[in-house]
DNA sequence: GAGTGGTCTAGACCACGCG
DNA sequence: GCGTGGTCTAGACCACTCA
């Protein structure tokens, strides 16, 4: 195609206070955004942009490994790097720990502890933590609130294996990573949560100071160790007219370097 | 401190198909897992690194920046290398193009156009795509099942730039992103999506086939040109009974490398 | 076999954090 | 001033892809 006329290339300041890899990414993505490089198309091997440029290609390949991490364009061995299309559709919606997301909605979560006790496994809880009938739990109920007001109801199990009195400092942080941590020998590696859609039952309404059936959030969490044995499982129930989760995504490089 | 003896130090094989990169990354990663490099410590600089294993230092640096990846370590320029605090709670749902979600879930979609129109936007809609009213706006409405089944009924707002007949293949792909670029002017760079929790009014759960009030999620989805003006704008109501999303972090690098 | 990206080296200079 | 990570160079060899 030859349509790299070359010496349309801008130039790279090597006394700027941005590196020169930052400066060449910003001049690519400039090139893709603008449509000159078009989704598929085949970059300048990297030797050749290394020439034009003159710089080593170390720092191309520093320049191209920024766009790759943002997706705009890939690589394939052997053959060149591409740039992608833009698929705007595969966002991600983080979900930190409950008391970091409301402390980002500019509020002061207040953590109740509502009960705790040692139970023992019924079948269903045997099942989801993969344990004989009967094993020991410590079991937490919690109810997060902030300005007065209730917005997050949670059932938490961790599997028993040392007593320990529950601390006031732990009400600071009462997720399932930090419980299994003070209150099992076990040191938890692994996690995997399944946020669902629902509404709230009775009992999850009366204490959410919701109405029945309004609809909620449920995110279940499992813990695990290191040898992938469960530690722990919860369950929390969040308001559903106070909790959205936003995602962003964005065909630029605007992320790196902030 | 000087915990490190140096010599339990796990040799690396040079002639290994493994990267050497990654043979370190390994190496340190296992020290932490087992606890030999807790939260919080320091790891040895770089370039003591580099001459213990008898390799450059830009070798060392592209392992670490493997464990940086995946948040294992963390830099500080001018202080060190660090360990991590595990925090299992900061995860992220990943949400595709629901085409590819429901082929993940191995089904196969179909996608029904249920309507298309041109319509002059309403207040509602101006102020959601910050136009002017009565500026001219693609309408789409479609469904989307898999095995006979209604799992998701869409309505997209494209602002309305050329003429352009409803293909086939568009169906194929009822994104967003591509019905904007098949019915807009405007190339589209950065996009937004809010998930939330709701129950079916009426005239969804008459489409989706679902009992009035069950729970769905709701998502909408902005999307903006590259000087960030929106161009289109979806609102997709998801069975709750169908969907969830899931999630894992774990405290590993098994990702790399794959 | 020619072209490509992936890895690696053995140096170098810099800006930053801290005492 | 010293130790640290951040950037950069000018080479090198390899494995892969494709004609």
């Amino acid at each position: 195609m030859k349509e790299n006329k070359a010496y349309n290339s801008k130039k790279l300041d090597k006394n700027s206070v941005l590196p020169i890899y930052y400066q060449l990414a910003k001049i690519i993505e400039k090139k893709i955004v603008d449509g000159i490089l078009k989704p598929g198309e085949k970059l300048s091997p990297e030797h050749e942009l290394a020439s034009r440029y003159n710089i080593s290609r170390m720092t191309v390949r520093k320049a191209l490994q920024e766009l790759a991490k943002v997706n705009m364009i890939y690589t394939e061995k052997g053959k060149g790097t591409f740039v992608s299309k833009p698929r705007l559709e595969n966002t991600v919606f983080e979900l930190k720990d409950f008391h970091d997301e409301i402390k980002k909605m500019g509020m002061e979560p207040r953590t109740k502890l509502l009960g705790v006790e040692i139970i023992k496994a019924d079948k269903n809880l045997a099942k989801k933590l993969n344990l004989e009938i009967n094993t020991r739990l410590v079991y937490f109920r919690l109810l997060i609130s902030a300005e007065g007001e209730p917005l997050l109801y949670e059932n938490k199990y961790i599997v028993y294996s040392k007593k320990m009195p529950i601390l006031e400092s732990e009400l600071k942080d009462p997720s399932l990573t930090n419980l299994a941590t003070q209150h099992g020998n076990y040191f938890p590696t692994m996690s995997k949560r399944i946020l669902n859609a629902a509404v709230a039952n009775s009992k999850e309404a009366e204490i959410l100071e919701i109405k029945k059936n309004s609809p909620v959030f449920v995110v279940e969490q499992y813990l695990y160790d290191n040898e992938k044995k469960p530690i722990g499982w919860g369950k929390s129930v969040c308001r559903g007219d106070r909790f959205k989760f936003t995602s962003y995504i964005g065909w630029t490089m605007d992320s790196i370097l902030e």
